[in-house]
DNA sequence: CAAAATTACTAAACGGTGTTTATTTTTAGA
DNA sequence: TCTAAAAATAAACACCGTTTAGTAATTTTG
């Protein structure tokens, strides 16, 4: 009687292929451009199919956001290999800025829109332990900076916000086209990505003074 | 023969209404509620009649746009009272932030929707002016920072660059409500302002040990 | 094996969106 | 008063997320 099982495994399957084309369109046209009739369309299903396997959009997009996360997790796997710590902290600023250039849509559902957010909020907090993991990833490497000597005096939690909201802030300034028009970046045309990069470098030269 | 002034005149009146009644429904409802439908209801005429003063619904967005740009230049002008141009940067961040967390809806509007950001591509650069001159606030009390011996060998541009990144990070995080779900926050059941009061208390500590 | 019951699916509708077109109403000038 | 221009709109178009009621396929049961 293995036919619950495989009805079970059809059940997944059908989700997969939802989520699968769901992604497909996200990352080809962005979230506001991704439809349940898109979606429905790509699969070759009824838009009220979709419904039998979603509760809602919402679940659909948390669901990629889950993905986003594991994919943003990747982006920091390499950085076990720095053993300074201020060095590893420095490479996950640059890793978090290449994961958001390089995946601005994703980076956007990540940290930007408020809709997985929402959704979150009517989870069991279990559910965040994706955005838990980045975040300590964080939290662990200003403990060890501050182990190592380096930043005296900061707490970590709030040191560790103050770096997350910096670099977020010149991910989301950047992915967002508002650098574009600051008016050094229009006089010196110099393109978003360098502006990126000098105000980075900047930063960088910042924490090194706060090392003593 | 006043009566072509007088059209113009009429002219320009209904272009305000609809600009009133569009900023009090984005205000009260946000600005995905804001639906030209919602608009047209308000001052009692059809949809259709808006596209008499305004092309599409983005011309109305960046009329918003504008005007949430001068209310954030107003929350700056106070400043002027600061003679300690140190002084008056950390009190720019309080401005800032207390310009954000009061007004969520229009900070959105300003800084993290695209929205607006496309429409003023579509125009001359004139249109950025209000955005250049917030941002030459920052960066003229920077320089005065700077003349004052802060901040040795840091470029002011890129300095600037970062302060704003990070404030504007710190805000947008608190906004959207990512914050909330950062596990300190929840452990110690701080609310998101106390979150973000105490981290921008860090990145004050940090200028502090910078200006030597 | 046929009938009943369950499951999978979908057509159609509801109420919403931005926007356009054709038409009607209002206004102005001769 | 009649006509031409201007202003406003009704209705439609093409979308959207979502729900409901009903159909088609499949499985279980007698």
């Amino acid at each position: 009687m293995g036919v619950k099982e495989r009805k079970e495994r059809d059940k997944v399957e059908m989700r997969d292929k939802i989520l699968q084309s769901a992604q497909q369109l996200f990352l080809a046209k962005g979230l506001d451009q991704t439809s349940i009739r898109n979606i429905a369309e790509a699969i070759e299903y009824s838009p009220a199919t979709i419904y039998l396997y979603f509760k809602d959009k919402n679940e659909i997009i948390h669901a990629l956001h889950l993905d986003g996360f594991r994919l943003l997790v990747r982006h920091f796997e390499p950085l076990v290999k720095f053993t300074d710590p201020f060095e590893r902290l420095i490479e996950m600023g640059n890793a978090y800025i290449k994961f958001a250039t390089t995946n601005p849509g994703v980076y956007e559902l990540l940290f930007v829109r408020t809709e997985p957010m929402e959704h979150v909020s009517n989870c069991l907090d279990e559910e965040w332990k994706e955005g838990d993991r980045a975040f300590d990833v964080l939290f662990q490497t200003v403990t060890q900076c501050q182990q190592s000597g380096h930043f005296k005096g900061l707490d970590t939690q709030n040191l560790s916000m103050m770096i997350w909201s910096f670099i977020h802030g010149l991910c989301s300034l950047g992915i967002s086209n508002h650098i574009a028009h600051v008016k050094e970046a229009r006089d010196k045309k110099l393109v978003v990505d360098a502006v990126m990069a000098s105000t980075y470098q900047t930063f960088q030269t910042v924490m090194e003074r706060l090392k003593a």
